[in-house]
RNA sequence: GCGGCCAUGGCGGAAUUGGUAGACGCGCUAGCUUGAGGUGCUAGUGGGGAGACCCGUGGAGGUUCGAGUCCUCUUGGCCGCACCA
C-alpha cells in the first residue's frame, strides 16, 4: 500500500482516493442510526434526571408547548437549543434537570369538540400523543419520566389547593369589574389578551360588561415584581423594560379639590391624581372621565351631557381611532377652589381623555406642560399659564402656544414656588397641602400608582381548571373542602351551543354546601389558562408528589430555572404571572424561600420562510415547489406541471400564507441531526432563521462529511485507551493546538448560547482536521500523531455532540469507544497548547495595518519597540517622519505614530 | 406621540467588547473527479488599480495613537406601549 502511494505520489494532493470509496460504500443513514440510538437512551435511562446531589444542579427549560396537534419548526428551534444545553451541562459534570409537559387546557380543544363533536380531552391526549412522538423523533434528553399534563386531575387537583391557600392568604378577590366580553367565545378576557380592542382568539370586537369575578391580586406584589428585575441581570433587557412599563409604577400627589356649592350637586370635593403637583399654579382646569360617579349623576339631569357621556363611551379602541381622536369636553358649569387660593376657581370638564381606571379618574389640567392638556385647553379656550422656565430661558418672554413643555426647569409664576427646582417644588406642594386640612383631613397625600390590574382569570368555558368554590345561599361563598379535591370536570357535555356546558350541566353543579348541608352550587367558571402556566416549572421539580403542590426539599434542591427558553410574546403575560405566582406559593409555603423563578431567560426568534404565489394569486407551499438556480438567479417551480411560481418575501411561517415545513417530513428526509443543526447555525438563536431547503441539504451534506472524516479518523487514530505521549512532533503538535483551541472556544460560545458561532468552530476544526488528514502520506505514522488523530477524532465529535446527538453517537462507535457520548464527560482543553512561544503582533503606522512582526512572546517592551523600528514596511511607511510615539498592547497589537 | 432595538460583501452572519474588518457557512467563478437520481475535491471570491497601494461597516461630524464598537446629529427598518395625568 504504501509503495503504491509512493509510485503514485501525485495523487496525496488528492486525499479524497480513501474518501471516495467511503463515499460510495458507506453512507450515514440517519433513518436508521437516529431511532436506534433513542432506543439506546431509552432503555439505558441515560437522560434521567440527575440524583447525584454532590454535582451542582443545573434546570433548564424550554416553555412547554399547547398541544395543537403537530409541532412546528418554531417548538424544532425551541428544542433544539434546550437540548444543547441540556446536553451540554450534563458533560460537564451538572446534574441535570430537563422535562417536558403540556400546557393542555385552552380553547382551540373546545373548538375542535364542537366541529368534530368529540370530547376536548380525547383530542387533547391524542394530540399530546403525536406530539410527544414527533418530540421524540428529535433526540431530546428529556426525561420522559416527569412528564405533566395541565389537563390531568393530578395537575389541576393542586392547582386549586394553591387557589384556595391564596385565597386564605388574602391573595384573591372577588368583585364585580367591568371585563373584556368576546361575544363570539362567550368567555371573558384579560386586558392583555384584547389586542386594538379584539379578542385575541377570536378576533371579535370586545364589549364591555360588569361581572363579578374572581382576580388574583398581582398588583399587590407591584412594588416587588418591579424591584425584582433589577435581579434579573441574565434576562434580556428588553424583556426587563418592557415588564417594568407594564407595572407602571409612578408616584404622585392624591390631592381633594373643594367644590363651589352649586344646587346640581350634593357632592363636596372632587379628588384628582397627579404626578406633577409642582405644576399646580398652572391649573386652568378640571376633567373627570365620562364614566365618573359624579358625571354620571351629573349626567341624570342634563341630557346633553348624557349625550356626550354616550358618544364617549362609544369611542373606537382600534389604532386609528384613537390616533385621530380629538380632545372633547363638556363643561359641567360646577367650579373648584385652588388649593392655595380659595378665591381661584377653576372649571370642572368631562373630558373623553381622561381613563377611569387610572389614579381617580380625575385630573388636573395644566396646559402648558402637558401636550394633552394643552391640546384641551386650546380647543376650548382656556389659555395656559407657563410655570416652569427652562434652563436660559427668558421669563418675561417664555410663552408656550401649541406645544407644552415637559423638560427640566426652574419654578416661575408660582408665588411661594418661584425659583425652586421641580423636584423641589413637588416636594414643597406635597408638605403643605398634606398640613392643609379640609373637612377634617388633610387635603392631599402622597400616593404610588400602578398601572398594573390584578389578575382577572375568571373564564366562562368548559376546558380549564375548575374554580373550587361553592355558593351557597345562606353561608356565601364557601371553599371546596381540601379533602374533596380535585373538583373534577364532569365528562359527560355538549357543545353544541355557545357558552358554558358547566353552566347549563343538568347536575355537576349542585350540590350540598360543605358547612351547611343545605342547597348550593358550584362556581362554573374556569381559570385562565395562563394559571396553569404559572406555577409548572415548579410541579417539575417534583412531578409525582400525590399530596403537595410542590416539595420544598425538591424546590431547594431545582430551582430557580437556570435557563428559561422560549418565544418574546411571552415577555410579558407569561412571566410576570410565573413571577407572582413564585411570590405566591412562597408566602403560602409551596416554593420554599425561592425569590424569582428563572435566573436566565432567552428568548429565541422565529422560524420564517419565504413565500410561494401561483399565478393565480394563491400560496403554494414549499412542499409543491422546487427550486432551481438558473443563469437568470433562483427560481420557483410546482412540482406538478412545472409551471413557474413567484418567489415571495420571507415571513412568520402561517397556514395562510402555506410557507411552512413540517419537521416530520425534515426528519423524515434528512433526520433529526440535519435539523436542529439547521435550526442553530447561521443565525443568533436570538434572531429570526430562515428555513431553506436548499440550506438542509448543504447541512445533510456536512453530516457525511463528518461521518467520512471521522472514518478516516479512526483509521490513523491510536486506540482509545493509549498514554499520551510525552513528547509531539511539529505536526502532531500543530494538530493539537488546533483542536485544543477549537475546544475552548466551543465551550464559550455554548456558555454564552452562541450557537451559530459553535457551529462555524465546528465548521472550522473539520476543514482543520481534513487538511491534517490530507497531509499524511504514508499509512504508517508515527504514535504521537496517532495520538494526536486519536484526540481530534474524540474532542470533534464530543463538540458537535450536543448539536447531533446521534451522528455522534455513531461516529463515537466508530472511533471505538464502548461507552455512549453522552455518558461521556466533555474534553479537557490543555491551556498550555494555546499558548504560541512565538508570536505574530500586527503592526500598525499610524492607526493603518502595515505588517507584523513575528517576535518572542515574552518580548519586552524595549525589545518590541526596537524591532518594530527595524521593519523595513515600518520605515517606508514613515516616509522619513520621527517617531514620536510607540503604543504596544500586550498580546494584542502595535501602533507606531510618527 | 413615547420608549427600545437594529443597520457590516451578492446573502446569513463573525470581529477576543476600543486593537489585523469580513471568521464560518451559502452563493458565485475556474479546474479536476464522478457520470447519472441529493457527488466529491482544489483554488479564487468586499470595491478600485497592471502595480506598490488606495477606498471601504446606512449618512455627517466628534473623542482617541487607534472607532463596526464610544459621543452628537441624521436617514431607514423592526419591536413594545399607547390619552396612565
Amino acid at each position: 500500500m504504501a509503495e503504491w502511494c509512493c509510485l503514485l505520489g501525485s495523487i496525496w494532493h488528492f486525499p479524497s482516493k480513501n474518501r471516495h470509496l467511503n463515499m460510495e460504500s458507506e453512507r450515514y443513514n440517519a433513518r436508521e442510526a437516529e431511532p436506534k440510538w433513542q432506543k439506546f437512551w431509552d432503555e439505558a435511562g441515560t437522560f434521567l434526571t440527575g440524583t447525584d446531589e454532590t454535582r451542582p444542579k443545573y434546570y433548564v427549560l424550554e416553555m412547554f408547548p399547547y398541544p395543537s396537534g403537530r409541532i412546528h419548526m418554531g417548538h424544532v428551534r425551541n428544542y433544539a437549543m434546550g437540548d444543547v444545553i441540556a446536553r451540554y451541562k450534563r458533560a460537564r459534570g451538572f446534574s441535570v434537570l430537563h422535562p417536558m409537559g403540556w400546557d393542555a387546557f385552552g380553547m382551540p380543544a373546545e373548538n375542535a369538540a364542537m366541529q368534530n363533536k368529540s370530547h376536548p380531552a380525547d383530542w387533547t391526549y391524542a394530540n399530546i400523543a403525536t406530539m410527544r412522538a414527533q418530540l421524540k423523533s428529535m433526540g431530546l434528553s428529556i426525561d420522559w419520566t416527569r412528564e405533566i399534563a395541565t389537563c390531568d386531575p393530578s395537575y389541576y387537583k393542586h392547582q386549586q389547593k394553591l387557589f384556595l391557600d391564596f385565597l386564605a392568604a388574602g391573595l384573591v378577590d372577588r368583585k364585580q369589574a367591568k371585563v373584556n366580553w368576546d361575544p363570539v367565545d362567550h368567555t371573558v378576557l384579560a386586558n392583555e389578551q384584547v389586542i386594538d380592542g379584539r379578542g385575541w382568539r377570536s378576533g371579535a370586537l370586545v364589549e364591555q360588561r360588569e361581572l363579578t369575578q374572581w382576580f388574583l391580586k398581582i398588583s399587590s406584589q407591584a412594588e416587588d415584581l418591579l424591584h425584582g428585575l433589577d435581579t434579573l441581570e441574565h434576562w434580556p433587557e428588553k424583556v426587563r423594560l418592557m415588564q417594568k412599563n407594564w407595572i407602571g409604577r409612578s408616584e404622585g400627589l392624591l390631592v381633594r379639590f373643594e367644590l363651589v356649592p352649586s344646587p346640581a350637586i350634593e357632592t363636596k370635593e372632587l379628588e384628582v391624581y397627579t404626578t406633577r403637583p409642582d405644576t399646580l399654579f398652572g391649573a386652568k382646569f378640571l376633567a373627570i372621565a365620562a364614566d365618573h360617579p359624579l358625571a354620571q349623576k351629573l349626567g341624570e339631569s342634563d341630557q346633553q351631557l348624557k349625550d356626550f357621556i354616550v358618544d364617549c363611551s362609544h369611542r373606537g379602541t382600534s389604532v386609528a381611532a384613537i390616533e385621530t381622536a380629538e380632545k372633547k369636553g363638556y363643561d359641567t358649569g360646577l367650579k373648584v377652589r385652588h388649593p392655595f387660593d380659595a378665591d381661584w376657581g377653576l372649571p370642572v370638564y368631562v373630558a373623553n381623555f381622561v381613563l377611569m381606571d387610572y389614579g381617580t379618574g380625575a385630573i388636573f389640567g395644566c396646559p402648558a406642560h402637558d401636550q394633552r392638556d394643552l391640546d384641551f385647553a386650546n380647543a376650548y379656550g382656556l389659555g395656559n399659564q407657563p410655570v416652569i422656565l427652562p434652563p436660559g430661558a427668558d421669563p418675561a418672554s417664555f410663552t408656550i402656544t401649541t406645544e407644552a413643555y415637559d423638560g427640566e426647569g426652574t419654578l416661575f409664576h408660582s408665588r411661594f414656588l418661584d425659583g425652586l427646582s421641580i423636584p423641589e417644588a413637588k416636594e414643597e406642594v406635597a408638605k403643605r397641602l398634606e398640613a392643609t386640612v379640609f373637612d377634617g383631613r388633610p387635603i392631599a397625600k402622597r400616593q404610588i400608582n400602578f398601572r398594573l390590574r390584578d389578575w382577572g382569570i375568571s373564564r366562562q368555558r368548559y376546558w380549564g381548571c375548575p374554580i373550587p368554590i361553592i355558593h351557597c345561599e345562606s353561608c356565601g361563598v364557601v371553599p371546596v373542602p381540601e379533602k374533596d379535591l380535585p373538583v373534577e370536570l364532569p365528562k359527560d357535555v355538549t357543545f353544541d351551543q355557545p357558552g358554558n356546558p358547566l353552566d347549563r350541566h343538568p347536575t355537576w353543579k349542585y350540590v350540598a354546601c360543605p358547612i351547611c348541608g343545605g342547597p348550593a352550587r358550584r362556581e362554573t367558571d374556569t381559570m385562565d389558562t395562563f394559571v396553569d402556566s404559572s406555577w409548572y416549572f415548579l410541579r417539575f421539580t417534583d412531578p409525582k408528589d400525590q399530596a403537595e403542590p410542590t416539595d420544598a426539599s425538591a424546590v431547594a434542591r431545582w430551582m430557580p430555572v437556570d435557563q428559561y427558553i422560549g418565544g418574546i410574546e411571552h415577555a410579558i403575560l407569561h412571566l410576570l404571572y410565573a413571577r407572582f405566582f413564585t411570590r405566591a406559593m412562597r408566602m403560602t409555603d409551596h416554593a420554599d424561600d425561592l425569590k424569582e423563578p428563572f435566573t436566565g431567560l432567552f428568548t429565541q426568534g422565529m422560524v420564517v420562510h419565504e413565500t410561494y404565489k401561483a399565478k393565480d394569486g394563491a400560496w403554494v407551499a414549499p412542499a409543491d415547489v422546487r427550486i432551481e438556480q438558473t443563469p437568470d438567479g433562483r427560481k420557483a417551480f410546482r412540482l406538478d406541471g412545472g409551471t413557474e411560481v413567484e418567489i415571495g418575501s420571507i415571513e412568520k411561517m402561517s397556514k395562510s400564507k402555506k410557507n411552512v415545513v413540517d419537521p416530520d417530513e425534515i426528519i423524515e428526509s434528512f433526520g433529526a441531526d440535519t435539523a436542529r443543526w439547521f435550526m442553530l447555525s447561521d443565525s443568533p438563536p436570538e434572531r429570526d432563521v430562515i428555513w431553506t431547503q436548499e440550506g438542509a441539504q448543504n447541512v445533510s451534506k456536512f453530516l457525511q462529511r463528518l461521518w467520512r472524516l471521522t472514518g478516516e479518523l479512526a483509521e490513523l487514530a491510536s486506540p482509545p485507551d493509549m498514554p499520551k505521549p510525552t513528547v509531539f512532533s511539529p505536526p502532531a503538535m500543530e494538530l493539537r493546538k488546533v483542536v485544543h483551541g477549537a475546544l475552548i472556544k466551543v465551550g464559550e460560545d455554548l456558555d454564552r448560547l452562541r450557537f451559530n458561532r459553535a457551529i462555524a468552530q465546528v465548521h472550522d476544526l473539520a476543514n482543520k482536521v481534513s487538511a491534517a488528514v490530507g497531509a499524511v502520506e504514508t499509512p504508517e505514522i508515527a504514535e504521537d500523531l496517532r495520538f494526536a488523530f486519536r484526540e481530534a477524532g474524540d474532542i470533534m465529535v464530543q463538540l458537535f455532540a450536543p448539536m447531533m446527538p446521534h451522528l455522534a453517537e455513531e461516529c463515537w462507535a466508530r472511533l471505538g469507544h464502548k461507552r455512549p457520548v453522552a455518558e461521556t464527560p466533555w474534553p479537557i482543553a490543555e491551556p498550555a497548547l494555546v499558548v504560541e512561544d512565538v508570536i505574530s503582533l500586527p503592526v500598525q503606522v499610524n492607526g493603518k495595518k502595515r505588517g507584523d512582526l513575528v517576535i518572542d512572546r515574552n518580548a519586552d517592551q524595549a525589545a518590541i519597540e526596537a524591532a518594530v523600528l527595524a521593519l523595513d514596511f515600518v520605515q517606508k511607511a514613515l516616509e522619513g517622519r520621527p517617531v514620536k510615539k510607540i503604543i504596544i498592547v500586550p498580546q494584542r497589537i502595535v501602533n507606531v505614530v510618527g
